[in-house]
DNA sequence: TAGATATACAACCATTAGGTTGCATGTTAG
DNA sequence: CTAACATGCAACCTAATGGTTGTATATCTA
């Protein structure tokens, strides 16, 4: 299936999987928070973690994965900025279903109002 | 870590772990999207995937610990039914996040003008 | 009451996810 | 040039996920 939001966005499942399967881990939310807050270097970030470097290596490759995060060379540091873009996305879909229970609920006042 | 997004939504790492994990399947959104329209039997839903009631049952599982549906009896049946409160939670907290990007946007302006 | 329908749930299986350690490679600083 | 630092990546382990089948239980309906 793939959704379309509006006239620039559409989506298809594997990506909107991949969005919500990315933002489904705190760490991960943690990450994608202080890029886009300012970016930081892949050490930078693992060091905020108890986990090894390796494991928030892992993290990020799945969050740019989604779209979340885009990594950048500086040196022989690769900096990692979180992408707004994406995030919007999933906003967007969720705000469609909030929308389409709003419209169930306007139904049922119409249906109320009529009897 | 417990994220205060506004005077009555706090919400535990983990129960934004189960709300996004719920969401990033496609089947389980379509179940989501469905029953905010209109309650729905699991037999009615199963009946629209290709895949066993069990697994459409496990699905429903999963999407009632988020807090995203609702069952209840009616005689034979169980009604499920869409929970936009569960929705907003999550767009709340993707508002954030828009919200924290913006303002990095604002503070690089704000240098810009200075200089 | 018997049979059909709706659901629950356990046991099992294959795949994926999230973590680890270890090693290779590129880059910077003395 | 060498040592330290930053990253990439493979191999491995365990637990969770998403599916299956099979069985049990409750509720209608004829």
């Amino acid at each position: 299936m793939v959704v379309y939001l509006d006239s620039d966005t559409n989506l298809s499942d594997d990506e909107v999987d991949r969005i919500f399967r990315a933002l489904a881990d705190a760490t991960r939310r943690d990450i994608v928070r202080r890029t886009l807050v300012d970016e930081e270097s892949i050490s930078d970030l693992a060091a905020r973690y108890e986990i090894t470097f390796a494991a928030v290596q892992k993290h990020i490759t799945v969050l740019q994965g989604a779209g979340l995060v885009t990594k950048h060379r500086s040196g022989r540091e690769r900096l990692v900025r979180g992408n707004p873009e994406a995030i919007r996305k999933a906003r967007t879909l969720l705000d469609a279903y909030e929308r389409i229970w709003q419209g169930r609920i306007e139904q049922l006042d119409a249906l109320l109002a009529e009897n």
